[in-house]
DNA sequence: GTCATGCTTGAGCAATAAATCAGTTAATGA
DNA sequence: TCATTAACTGATTTATTGCTCAAGCATGAC
C-alpha cells in the first residue's frame, strides 16, 4: 500500500466530494464552487480530478454495454479501424442472427454518403443475409463490385449471389465477376484475368472505398466444401498444410498467412491487401469460425470486424 | 416482465449505445452524432434518454475522511456492527440522494457472496431507490424475503414494492408477503399469521443473514400516514403516547422502545429482534428522521446504519 | 380524403464546461 | 537569503451541452 501524503489525501477527498456533488447530486460546477467556497475553475478541476483518478465509476445497465465493451477491446487488441459486436442469442451463440442487420446498417451508412462510393462485396451466407436486410434505397451514383466469381467449375452458379441482388435493391451500378471461383488450372485463371472486362473489374474492386467479406472455416462443414468448390481430398490436404480459414476463397493459416498451396494458385478472386487504408470488413460469427476469424484479424487482411458477443468473447479469450 | 415493443427496444438500444459512447468511451455528443449518423440534437436526446431511463449508474468509490470519521464515531457510540456515512448536498441535507447508491453497494456485497444468503427487506422510498440502483446480477441461490406485506387495509398495494423488483433484477428466489400492513383487528392478524405459507415466510425472514429496513418518522408527513396506513386521529394518539418513529410499521418511542399501542398490536410485520447477531441495516437520512433514527439505534433493533453526513452530525450532536 | 393531434426533428440560442494562459504563491536547494 | 521551479489560481476564450421553439411528419378520427 502506497502511503499518500496528508495533502494528497485531502486533495482526493475534496475531489471525491466535488465529484459526488456533480455526478450523484447533480449540482453544476457553479453550485459546487459556491457550496465549497472556491472558484468555479477550482471546482471544475476537482471534478476533473475525481474522474481522472477513477473515483467515479459509471456503469451502463444494458445488454448493449457489454457488446460495446467487447468491440472496444477487440478493436484495440487487433488494431482495427472499426469493430461492432451484436448481442448473441444465448441459446444459439453461433447463430448469425443480428449480424445481418448490423452489416446492412454499415452498408447503408456508406450508400447514404453524398460522394459516390465503390463497395466491393465478397460472397457467402452472411453477406447474402445482409443484402436481404438492406432498406430499398436509390443510389444510382454508387458502384457495387464483386470480389470473386460465383460459378463452380461445372458452370453452375452459387446460390448466394450478393452483388446482383444488392444492386437491384439499392439501384446502384454493379459489376459482377463472370468467373468460376476456382478455374481448373493456373493457366486458365491467367487467361481469364487477362480478359479486359475482368481486369477492369478487379482493378475497380481493389480500389473500392469499402470492402465486405465473409470468413469461412475449413472444417467438414466449410462453405468451400459444401458448395462443391473443393473436394474432400483437397480439403484434407489444405488442413494438413495448416489451413484454418478462407476469405473470398483465399486460404490462410492460423496467423492469416496465405498458404502456398494449389488452391491459392488457382483461385480467381481479387487479391486481398494486407494493411489496406480503406475499410475492409469481415462479417462472421460462430464457434467453428473462431480460429478463422482470428487468422483474418492477425493478418491485417481485414481491418474491421462485425461479429457477435459470443464470438467476441472467444476471440479475446484465445489471443 | 413487461414485454417491450420492438420499436421501444430499439430506442433503448440506441440510447444505451449513445450513453455508452458518452459516459464510458468519453465521446462528445458531436462525435456520437457523426458515428451514429444522426444530428447532434438526436444524439443529445439519446444520451439524455439513457440517463432518464436509469441505464447509467454513477457511483463514487472514495472514503471521504470526514464521512468515515462520522461513521466511526456513530458506530462506537451506538455499538453498531457497521456504519456508513455518505456526503450530503449542503443545500439539501435531508435529501436521500446518495443513500441509494451506498445501500445498493451493501446489498450487492451480500449478493456476491459465495454461500447462498437470505436477505430480508423492508419497504419504503429509500429501499426502493436502492433496489433501482442494483446492478443486474444472477444470484439464483440467494433468497430475498419480505419483512412485511405491502397492502393497505382496502387491498390496494403500496407503490414501493421492493422484494419483487429486487428479485427480478438479481434473479433470486423471492418470498413476498401477501399481507396487509395493518389488519383491521388483532384476531385477523393472528389468523393471517397462522397460515402456513405466511408463517414459513416470517420464519425465513427472522433467520435472514442480513436485513435492510427504512426508518419512518411520525410527523404529519410520515410514510405511515401518507400511504394511508393510519388515520390522522391514530397518528395523534401515537404521538401523544410518545411515538417518534417506526421501522417496518413497528412504532417506537425516543429510546426505540416498542410502544404498547393499538397499532403495534395489529401490525402484521415480522418482529424485529433486539440485539440480533445478524446484520440489521437501517437506511435513513434527513432532519425529520433524526429522532426516529436515534430511537432505532438506542434500542438495538438495528445494529448497522447507512445515513448521510448531515444526519450523522445531528445524531452525534444530540446524544 | 381531410383535418386535427401529437410526436419527432433540427435550428438557434443560452447555459455550462473545458482549455489556455499569464500571474502568483509555495517549496526546494544552493 | 535568494534564485529557480513547479504547482496552483483566476481570467479569458473556446467548445460542448441543454433547452425552446417552430416546422415537418405520421397517425388516426371523422
Amino acid at each position: 500500500m502506497v502511503k499518500l501524503s496528508n495533502a494528497e489525501n485531502r486533495r482526493l477527498d475534496d475531489a471525491a466530494r466535488a465529484g459526488w456533488m456533480y455526478y450523484v447530486a447533480g449540482n453544476t460546477q457553479d453550485e459546487i464552487a459556491k457550496k465549497l467556497g472556491v472558484s468555479r475553475q477550482s471546482a471544475q478541476r476537482m471534478v476533473a480530478l475525481s474522474v481522472s483518478e477513477k473515483l467515479v465509476k459509471v456503469r451502463l445497465d444494458h445488454p448493449i454495454a457489454k457488446c460495446m465493451d467487447l468491440a472496444d477491446k477487440i478493436a484495440s487488441r487487433f488494431g482495427l479501424q472499426s469493430c461492432e459486436v451484436v448481442p448473441s442469442d444465448p441459446s444459439d451463440p453461433s447463430s448469425t442472427v443480428g449480424l445481418a442487420q448490423a452489416g446492412a446498417n454499415e452498408i447503408e451508412r456508406h450508400l447514404k454518403s453524398e460522394q459516390p462510393k465503390t463497395l466491393a462485396m465478397g460472397t457467402g451466407r452472411v453477406l447474402r443475409a445482409c443484402v436481404d436486410e438492406l432498406a430499398p434505397l436509390n443510389c444510382p451514383d454508387h458502384k457495387v463490385v464483386a470480389l470473386l466469381g460465383n460459378m463452380a467449375s461445372d458452370g453452375s452458379a452459387s446460390p448466394y449471389d450478393v452483388v446482383v441482388r444488392m444492386a437491384e435493391r439499392v439501384n446502384a451500378k454493379h459489376y459482377p465477376m463472370p468467373l468460376p471461383v476456382l478455374p481448373e488450372t493456373v493457366k486458365a485463371k491467367n487467361q481469364l484475368h487477362a480478359m479486359p472486362h475482368i481486369a477492369q473489374n478487379m482493378q475497380l474492386a481493389q480500389q473500392a472505398d469499402v470492402t465486405f467479406v465473409g470468413v469461412g472455416n475449413l472444417g467438414a462443414n466449410s462453405p468451400l466444401h459444401l458448395d462443391g468448390f473443393v473436394t474432400p481430398k483437397e480439403l484434407d490436404e489444405l488442413q494438413a498444410g495448416g489451413a484454418v480459414g478462407e476469405m473470398i476463397s483465399w486460404v490462410f493459416d492460423k496467423n492469416g498467412k496465405l498458404l502456398d498451396c494449389a488452391i491459392n494458385e488457382r483461385v480467381a478472386s481479387t487479391p486481398l491487401i494486407v494493411g489496406s487504408d480503406k475499410l475492409v470488413f469481415a462479417l462472421a460469427a460462430g464457434e467453428e469460425k473462431v480460429y478463422s476469424i482470428l487468422g483474418a484479424l492477425r493478418s491485417k487482411l481485414v481491418n474491421s470486424l462485425i461479429t457477435n458477443e459470443y464470438t467476441a468473447e472467444r476471440l479475446l479469450s484465445i489471443d
